[in-house]
DNA sequence: ATTTCATTAAAACACCCGTTTGAAACGATC
DNA sequence: GATCGTTTCAAACGGGTGTTTTAATGAAAT
């Protein structure tokens, strides 16, 4: 076939910038090639419209990091499953779209604006994250409802993206010079000590020094 | 003048739902014009164009609701006043578009993708929220630097905006019959439970029955 | 009644975007 | 080297969108 910068696989990673930068109304199909060194024609020509290219960018940004799709769990205290998680989670929200990590804010942008595509992110990429965090804390709450799961598992998942959310503003909300507040290792070290206290598992949050010895 | 449902105010109010649904590009002018019983040259008109429209209804979200801007916190104890807050942000978060409440899912589309009139929503709307939920919480946690305090808050607001991002997805994430996930009673109470019992001010949050007698 | 002004109405304009077209360039196979 | 299928290219097309224009409407002031 072709070499392995070919054509189309650069155009799927120039749209999945785009799309997760812009959205995918905003996306313009000329910029996409602009950036992937394409003809304007090449888009239709490899994945039909669109609408094609969006789906094949969105499975794809599931498929290739479905080995990294959960951190390696083995016979951890439910405790450090969880505090893994989160971290693991962190880590892919809070990274920038430059860093070529376009992969799950393209997905939160999903969940904000649902498109046809839905249904298989969901299926290939939301459920199964979901059900892995709600089986670590069905672990440690043995007797609870699926409801009340499910409220914990947003409570989790909500701790997390909300730095995504407010990424671009934190910085002027805060006032100057505090982008620290938005360091990977700090958030997931917080959210974890939160969570972990809100279980009863670890010792109240924001107390003095650093929850963890 | 004109009635009090002039058409610049039903032009707003349309607005402000086609911009809360859409976000800012996607909206289409005609849309809101029709929505509204308006003529298409009506907007550029009253409001010069389409930014115009956009700063307009972004400034009068905030403004018309002024009053309610916060609950009422008299000398309640802290743990209470926080209570309480997190119960008028869930319910405010909650509600759908269609309830003629389109003025924090517009705001939180401003987060997402800022556009110019990002400061004023920054100062109009959100840092008066914010430092009231950091003042609620340093009652708390007196000695809590900053950047602990800031993440603090984000727990709390990141645990109360992920329902309105997972909203339109929750129903088939969950399995069908499982709106009731959304309630807002039920969510505030337990966002509450669960942020009180990582503060080390109530019981561990999802054990047995409801944690609030 | 006439003028004046603010508002509304219908139509058109200019631009942008996704898409299509038809031909050219390329590489492999015989 | 000729042929064929694949890929790239420049240009154009049709539809939709924000915006402008020009005239009509209607109510108050003269």
């Amino acid at each position: 076939m072709s070499s392995p910068d070919a054509t189309k696989d650069r155009l799927i990673e120039a749209a999945g910038r785009e799309f997760a930068e812009k959205g995918y109304d905003s996306a313009r199909i000329r910029t996409i090639c602009e950036r992937a060194g394409a003809n304007l024609a090449a888009v239709n020509y490899h994945f039909g419209d669109k609408q094609g290219l969006y789906r094949t960018v969105l499975t794809e940004a599931y498929r290739r990091r479905s080995t990294t799709v959960t951190p390696d769990l083995g016979d951890l205290p439910p405790a450090e499953k969880l505090r893994r998680f989160i971290r693991f989670f962190v880590e892919q929200v809070v990274v920038g779209e430059d860093d070529g990590e376009w992969r799950l804010p393209l997905i939160l942008r999903e969940l904000f604006d649902p498109t046809p595509a839905l249904d298989d992110v969901i299926d290939g990429w939301i459920r199964p994250r979901f059900e892995l965090l709600g089986s670590i804390l069905r672990e440690i709450r043995p007797g609870v409802d699926e409801r009340r799961l499910a409220a914990l598992c947003f409570s989790v998942v909500g701790q997390c993206i909300v730095h995504r959310i407010t990424m671009k503003v934190s910085g002027r909300l805060l006032g100057p010079g505090n982008p620290g507040c938005l360091d990977a290792d700090y958030l997931s070290d917080h959210v974890a000590d939160f969570t972990l206290a809100a279980l009863g598992l670890g010792p109240p949050a924001g107390m003095g020094g650093p929850a963890r010895e």
